[in-house]
DNA sequence: CCTGAAAGGGACTGCGA
DNA sequence: TCGCAGTCCCTTTCAGG
């Protein structure tokens, strides 16, 4: 576990919110100068604790402003057949998150459509086909209240 | 509905695998001119197609590996009863997810967490009183077998 | 750990096709 | 739309404290 201090923090707040944020500009915000600042942040890239740096789609603006959540039980919790469940998953492009749970389902899915006839395509075409599934329980989001990507960095 | 060419697809498939791709560097891997580049992946942002770049923390490595999706239930699903749900959840830093949910529950949520004690923490400290609340079903996630932030843009 | 200087490269704009 | 060329700014490295 990596120790931060106050000015690695607000590196990591302010490259949250903008990932394209130059170097120039998140020095004058920290008031430190541009190279010790790179220094900084290259640290914090090769230590792991920046895992990336993406863009974002507007799932409206590229048509699949729906999200559904899918609870889903396998046949049996063999290590065979989660791994092959697992790499059917990755494999599906559809599917934006897949996590093996602890509790009623084995792995809840995100799956990201165009509405609810594409989720029966993507349901017909993948879901029902993932292997060693043994029941499938579709969740609609009706709205999206809040999402993040960026975690408060408590000073 | 904003029509996108193959140029445009390839732009937003390297810049959603790396937000910080110089110009200079898309605009040789899509083979056209900085500038004409430059002046496509401006036209996106400005149209909304680009929600915006941000920075990915590795959760593991700041010490909020555990992710728990959390179902809630309202007492009520007036109007007044949800907004007043869904103003507090905006303002619990914990969490990083919430949807109105179609279906059994009323909402489903996602805190991060560090471990077990964290998440009682967080529990009694933030979501047990979160206003309107019925019932309240926590599922840990074991292990993320996938997730990303980038759909793909079928050419 | 920091600053500052210097070289090299990228971002952005205006113009002609 | 594109590409080109010019300007300005940024990135990155290195020397020195």
């Amino acid at each position: 576990m990596i120790d931060l201090d106050v000015v690695d923090r607000k590196i990591l707040d302010l490259l949250q919110e903008d990932g394209r944020m130059t170097n120039a500009e998140l020095a004058d915000k920290i008031n430190l100068s541009p190279s010790a600042c790179l220094r900084r942040v290259r640290r914090l890239e090769d230590e792991g604790v920046i895992a990336g740096y993406v863009m974002l789609l507007d799932q409206r603006a590229i048509g699949r402003p729906d999200d559904i959540f899918i609870e889903i039980t396998l046949v049996s919790q063999s290590q065979e057949c989660q791994e092959a469940f697992e790499r059917a998953v990755r494999e599906c492009r559809d599917i934006m998150e897949c996590y093996l749970m602890a509790g009623e389902a084995d792995y809840l899915l995100r799956v990201a459509a165009a509405g609810t006839a594409d989720y029966e395509r993507i349901h017909k075409s993948h879901l029902s086909r993932l292997p060693g599934v043994s029941r499938i329980r579709s969740n609609f989001a009706l709205r999206t209240v809040c999402k993040t990507t960026a975690f408060t960095c408590r000073i």
